[in-house]
RNA sequence: GGGCGGCUAGCUCAGUUGGUUAGAGCGCUACGUUCACACCGUAGAGGUCACAGGUUCGAAUCCUGUGCCGCCCA
């Protein structure tokens, strides 16, 4: 006999899983060979590549899992399936990570390495966390193609990113401009926009006077603006006035009173003095601004405070008569708004800083300071000078960059562009024509609204790791010295420059080239050099599909794998990442990169935050694989992936001297050492930084939702273990498949009708990518159908020589079906005992397997290559799904009367069932299964059957169950029992027929809904009719 | 400011086209440990489905509005 220990041991069953699937590869993926001659179905999928700034985190735990269970269940399904693994250089968030380390670890900038050292320090680095990555993957049992692992800064995607681009440069659609950009001056690059968070500081709004040039009678001597950023003033082009004040004035009253409108009565007093103060200051202020929009429609300008520069007094709408002074100062080249004003106005647009946050020549006297520096001197001028004209405290919301955390400055910067006018076309259309499908469909407006604005992508970083820009920079050289010197290379193009300053003194040329080397160092005299910028990171992503795959070689991989099949990735990258990647897969093959993307949801903390490492508030998914392991990890990310919401998890400390959970609190959180509040031994956290905490054992976080994972793989490992106790004499082959349900014991055909219609069930799941639903329903039907039911019902079947053995067979039917649908979502564990199922039953068969397979050939060597079950049709039988119902009813009434009247779970109760011919008949062969499930002697089943004098009755499923209570019975418990039914039963009895009493009810519902109506109706009356009876029984008894 | 999502049991979440006595897991209560599993079993308590209107014979479900939370884009 084949015994197992009493517990899943999830750690070394792990290992071993995984050397078993290694050393097969199971997960590796052949290209189709041209000869072949029927061509096998084809699933392929490219993962969402991890940044290898760091180990991953629960987010990917869930990303991956999705992408595997999908992966799992294809390649039993019978797909040709490859899932791509591979990492992702992550430009500016690597280059961060690195350079902070070298400058706390060595007090090293980057400019003190240089280009070359800090590139290769980045190497190291990311050869470091790439390891550790996909060891993480791996023992979280992603089933990728390992043999194909590619990395977005490899050789292979290199040729790919410079293919590309060169394709753009050659068709036109690279650009240079300018543009105002997040500028980092702490790593002095670029950030984009999703690269930057907003927090509120303290700071002052400073009222400036800006005196008026050769005022006329009437006219003020000087304008007021206000800012909060006064070093800005020396980059300013313009003061603004809103060309109409008065109409600007209408339409905010008009605005405001609709608001009044429609406001509740509490509101409504705040909203009416904001009327009044908005009608006060038009009363006092409309001339001036009047007669301020008529000076600059006049052309007049204000000299700029200490440096006295001359500006224009512009007509423009940004400024708003109903906020400060109605004026505002203009600096396009150091603020978006003003950029936008500039541009409208044809303002010059004067750049103050260097790319440190210094600030630069065009400051005059404030040049070489910093921005705080320049800020507190040139205040104190103002004030000196008598031009500063009022001070208030203010909360400002400030821009920081999210890798060095440093406040952002708005630079104005040379960029290069992809043009998006063209491009975006296909890629709207893809997904408006359904080529591309977007699960949930809702997140397909926001991919169609951000690329139906069609802005160009500003893909040059200031950075140096990542894929540098193939574009060389030549002046001074005609069209053709530059077709001399690249004659015969089809691998150069070149364009004249634009977007550069034209100073008119030399032609400027932009050289492009997809070659690794251009191989030209001069042209006529004149050198030509490399643009410092890399490549946004998100660049070499968007190639990800192809790339992987071998583009721009006509690959048998590229042929057979792409387009590929599915997408699984997370919201926040949609427009980033997923519309670039059918932009870039539409102009380099002609086809849409996949045909679905299915988004996830995000994973937040106990208050509804996002979790970080910076907050405290992450798990780390090798603390839970480790703890409570990878299936139960997995099985709580499968059920917690549903289609609307974000996922709340709530995080716990494990404490690592007894297993005591600690909730973890916005409090405990950031505490470098925490107490155990059951055993007060003392824990380290992620925050130790002391020796003395440090030499604490760690508690790692972890959460209470994946527990029922763990349970459940336990669970599974018991059902496996009784099987396998109970095969001795087990001969094997197949039940027999086309076996009529009547032929069968019920519970056989029960549960065959159930394996069918939940493998149908979870198919249709996993298809649609309703992973919880998935889960959900195979734990129900494994832990409370196979388990729960007819594993207990077997207990006596295999006790009887007579049925013992197609007891064994369909048992083993069970588990077998129930291992291979569980698989993609709990590999380690099903794999585990399906080794165990192999040996101790090694001669079984399931329908499924027997069409393409050798009769007498063993199981498949795992079950990860086992074949998806595919229960016949004629399974399926909701007749037997019915009976079986009324068995279970008739099972839970006496359950619930014993528990009622505390009947010890020894003791034998002797019931009678009042039932109808028909549930006669199908109760009687189940008689010895309600003694072994209820501890019941059931004597007398039918019709007629008068319950003893003595009973306690309770209707369930159409029959009356009356356990003898002679010696048992505990009269007040029941009158109790019943006189609660009675009142709840007369409530519901009261509502059914006030409905049915209502004509327009009976009238206009469907016929079949009232029909039901009236059939519960009866039912109840009929129960509380014996309930009184029960009580006034009870009563004369007591 | 615009768009999207959420608000259902103490907690985390299901609830398919409007028709159930609104479900699950965890937690809680009671009882139960040789006999697959205490990472277990049996039974039970617990909800005016955020709020206010509306449509309908009938609303957790559809519509309108409000509030709070979150995300995306400006």
């Amino acid at each position: 006999m084949h015994e197992l220990p009493k517990h899943f041991d999830h750690t070394s069953a792990q290992l071993r899983c995984r050397e078993l699937w290694d050393a097969g590869k199971l997960w590796h993926a052949e290209p189709q060979a041209g000869e072949e001659q029927a061509p096998q179905p084809v699933f392929s999928m490219v993962i969402p590549p991890p940044n290898v700034t760091g180990a991953l985190h629960l987010g990917h735990a869930l990303n991956n899992t999705l992408q595997d269970i999908l992966v799992r269940t294809r390649r039993m399904q019978g797909f040709r399936t490859l899932w791509m693994p591979g990492t992702d250089h992550a430009g500016i968030a690597t280059q961060a990570v690195v350079e902070r380390r070298l400058l706390e670890e060595e007090k090293l900038s980057r400019h003190d390495l240089g280009r070359e050292k800090l590139v290769e320090r980045i190497w190291a680095w990311k050869e470091q966390y790439e390891a550790r990555i996909l060891g993480q993957l791996r023992e979280l049992g992603a089933s990728c193609d390992w043999d194909r692992t590619r990395f977005t800064l490899d050789e292979r995607c290199a040729t790919a990113v410079r293919e590309a681009f060169y394709r753009l440069f050659q068709q036109g659609l690279v650009r240079r401009g300018k543009r105002l950009v997040n500028w980092d001056t702490f790593l002095q690059t670029a950030v984009s926009d999703d690269e930057v968070f907003h927090e509120e500081v303290k700071g002052h709004f400073w009222h400036i006077r800006y005196a008026v040039v050769d005022p006329q009678a009437g006219e003020p001597s000087h304008v007021t603006v206000a800012t909060t950023r006064p070093e800005t003033l020396l980059g300013d082009t313009a003061v603004a006035v809103h060309p109409d004040p008065a109409a600007a004035f209408a339409a905010v009253e008009a605005g405001l009173r609709e608001k009044i409108a429609a406001a509740s009565a509490k509101e409504k007093p705040q909203i009416e003095a904001e009327l009044d103060a908005v009608a006060a200051r038009r009363t006092e202020m409309l001339a001036g601004l009047e007669r301020l929009a008529g000076m600059a429609r006049a052309g007049r300008t204000v000299r700029l405070p200490l440096l006295g520069r001359e500006i224009p007094l512009v007509a423009d709408e940004w400024a708003k008569p109903e906020m400060g002074s109605g004026c505002v100062k203009i600096t396009p080249a150091h603020d978006p708004n003003d950029y936008e004003v500039g541009l409208r106005q044809r303002l010059p647009m004067l750049n103050i800083l260097n790319p440190d946050g210094t600030l630069n020549p065009e400051a005059g006297p404030y040049q070489g300071l910093t921005i705080r520096k320049a800020r507190e001197k040139l205040v104190a001028d103002l004030e000196e000078a008598g031009q500063l004209e009022a001070v208030e405290d203010r909360l400002i919301d400030l821009a920081h960059s999210d890798r060095s955390k440093t406040p952002i400055e708005p630079y104005l910067a040379d960029q290069w562009f992809i043009r998006m006018a063209e491009l975006a076309e296909p890629a709207l259309a893809a997904v408006e024509n359904g080529s591309v499908k977007i699960h949930p469909s809702r997140y397909a407006k926001s991919y169609l609204d951000w690329l139906g604005e069609k802005r160009d992508w500003p893909v040059g970083r200031q950075l140096w790791w990542g894929h540098r820009i193939p574009i060389w920079h030549v002046e001074g050289v005609a069209a053709a010295d530059l077709e001399a010197a690249f004659a015969g290379r089809g691998d150069v193009a070149w364009a004249e420059a634009d977007g550069e300053p034209a100073d008119g003194s030399a032609t400027r040329w932009f050289v492009c080239c997809k070659a690794e080397a251009l191989g030209v160092e001069a042209i006529a005299g004149r050198p030509l050099e490399r643009d410092p910028d890399v490549l946004d990171t998100w660049f070499s992503s968007a190639l990800w599909p192809h790339s992987t795959l071998g583009w721009p070689e006509a690959t048998a991989e590229l042929a057979t794998f792409y387009p590929t099949t599915t997408l699984i990735t997370s919201r926040d990258i949609i427009t980033l990442w997923v519309a670039r990647m059918v932009i870039m897969g539409i102009f380099n093959t002609g086809h849409v990169p996949f045909a679905d993307v299915a988004i996830h949801p995000k994973i937040l903390d106990r208050y509804g935050e996002t979790m970080s490492k910076s907050k405290g508030n992450g798990v780390d998914p090798l603390d839970v694989i480790e703890s409570l392991g990878a299936d139960a990890l997995r099985f709580g990310m499968a059920s917690m992936a549903t289609e609307t919401q974000d996922v709340r998890m709530p995080v716990e400390f494990a404490c690592p001297a007894c297993g005591q959970r600690i909730e973890q609190t916005t409090a405990n959180r950031t505490k470098p050492r925490i107490e155990c509040t059951k055993c007060g031994e003392p824990f380290r956290t992620q925050w130790a930084a002391s020796d003395a905490d440090l030499a604490l054992p760690r508690g790692p976080a972890v959460s209470e939702r994946f527990d029922s994972g763990r349970n459940f793989s336990n669970k599974l490992w018991n059902a496996t273990r009784f099987v396998l106790m109970n095969l001795e004499g087990f001969e094997g082959g197949c039940v027999d498949a086309a076996a009529a349900s009547a032929d069968l014991p019920l519970e056989d055909a029960w549960l065959r009708s159930r394996l069918a219609t939940v493998t149908t069930e979870v198919t249709a799941a996993i298809d649609a990518f309703r992973f919880a639903d998935a889960a959900r329903t195979l734990y129900a039907f494994a832990w409370d159908e196979y388990c729960s039911a007819y594993l207990e019902l077997c207990k006596s079947r295999l006790a009887d020589p007579a049925t013992r053995a197609s007891a064994q067979a369909m048992l083993i039917t069970g588990l077998d079906t129930i291992l291979r649908l569980l698989h993609p979502i709990m590999p380690f564990v099903t794999e585990e005992l399906w080794q165990h199922l192999r040996e101790a039953a090694r001669s079984r068969r399931m329908p499924w397997d027997a069409t393409d397979r050798d009769p007498d050939a063993a199981p498949a060597e795992s079950v990860m290559v086992a074949r998806w079950p595919a229960p016949p049709a004629s399974w399926r039988d909701t007749q037997s799904e019915e009976r079986f119902g009324t068995f279970l009813g008739v099972v839970g009434a006496i359950r619930e009367i014993r528990a009622r009247q505390n009947v010890p779970p020894k003791t034998v109760v002797t019931v009678v069932i009042k039932a109808d011919d028909a549930k006669q008949t199908l109760l009687a062969p189940m008689l010895g299964a309600v003694a072994t499930m209820a501890v019941a002697e059931v004597v007398d089943v039918g019709p007629q059957v008068q319950p003893p004098a003595m009973a306690a009755k309770v209707a369930a499923a159409g029959c009356e169950v009356a356990v003898d209570l002679a010696g048992l019975v505990d009269v007040e418990a029941e009158l109790a029992r019943v006189t609660k039914d009675r009142e709840k039963l007369g409530g519901l009895i009261e509502g059914k027929r006030k409905k049915l009493s209502n004509e327009s009810f009976v009238a206009r519902a469907p016929a079949e809904v009232v029909a039901k109506e009236r059939e519960q109706l009866a039912e109840m009356e009929e129960r509380l009719a014996s309930l009184v009876a029960m009580a006034a029984d009870l009563r004369s008894r007591a």
